[in-house]
DNA sequence: ATAGGCGCCTGTAAGC
DNA sequence: TGCTTACAGGCGCCTA
């Protein structure tokens, strides 16, 4: 669940936790889920960056470690009983928590991702510049998928999962059946828009925190976003604004 | 090219 | 109350 806007707040508050400091150790008893974690020690962290929904943070001597998030993975300033990597830095410890095990850890050449096959063929970030509506709109239509399944994809746009692909299908008003090759010029515009105001308006809130509390900041902070969602984890309640449930069909 | 299914993983919700 | 089963879902992989 950990989407753009959640790895971006992730992001925001991590960075200022491990900018500039040694990475002394990486501690953990999972080598085929994080990957190469030595590499990673005694360096310097000299960035932590976003693509997708992937972490970034660039390492002394060239290096980079890469982080996914998974399900239910993040940060944590304390030990948890999901803790499944420590890691020590100058001035601290921080502790990757992640109860399903989802999440992935790889350290590499900076920018050499052969091992991340995803993180390569991501598509572009929608929150900036260089996303542009004609190849989105091109890419839409040259597809027979739903358009649920594409905007999973991370080709059309990189970093949107279930919640922000359902929130901004619904702010389009087109249904996640819809396949990209039905949809016209005017539809493609309303999908490009209603991704982007979605996406930044949940960046803007700090993400979502659904009920079970998975999606956490390292202190503990919850979201905002959630109270707005207008579809995702609302089957059978009132629309937003309404006093009853819908009870229309598809 | 696309669809469907399984596996990974574990907490929680639902059903009996 | 206690047990079992279903479900959640990001992603890879396999088969049809």
């Amino acid at each position: 669940m950990p989407e753009l806007p959640e790895v971006e707040t992730t992001r925001r508050r991590l960075r200022p936790l491990v900018l500039g400091r040694i990475l002394f150790q990486v501690v953990h008893q999972d080598p085929v889920r994080y990957r190469h974690t030595e590499r990673a020690e005694g360096r310097r962290v000299e960035e932590v960056q976003r693509r997708g929904k992937f972490l970034l943070l660039s390492l002394s001597g060239g290096l980079e470690m890469v982080l996914h998030l998974g399900m239910t993975g993040g940060f944590r300033l304390e030990e948890t009983p999901h803790t499944r990597a420590r890691f020590l830095l100058e001035g601290g410890a921080l502790y990757f928590h992640d109860p399903r095990r989802f999440g992935r850890i790889w350290v590499v050449e900076r920018g050499d991702y052969r091992e991340i096959p995803l993180l390569s063929r991501l598509g572009p970030e929608p929150l900036s510049p260089e996303f542009s509506f004609v190849p989105f709109s091109q890419a839409l239509r040259e597809s027979r998928k739903p358009l649920k399944a594409l905007l999973l994809e991370q080709r059309l746009a990189a970093g949107v999962g279930n919640i922000y692909a359902d929130e901004a299908l619904f702010r389009a008003g087109l249904s996640p059946f819809r396949r990209g090759k039905e949809v016209g010029e005017e539809e493609a515009r309303r999908l490009f828009r209603a991704l982007r105001e979605v996406l930044s308006e949940a960046v803007a809130l700090g993400g979502s925190t659904l009920s079970d509390r998975t999606y956490q900041q390292p202190d503990g902070l919850p979201g905002g976003y959630q109270e707005r969602h207008a579809v995702y984890g609302r089957a059978g309640l009132p629309c937003l604004g309404a006093a009853t449930p819908w009870k229309g069909g598809w």
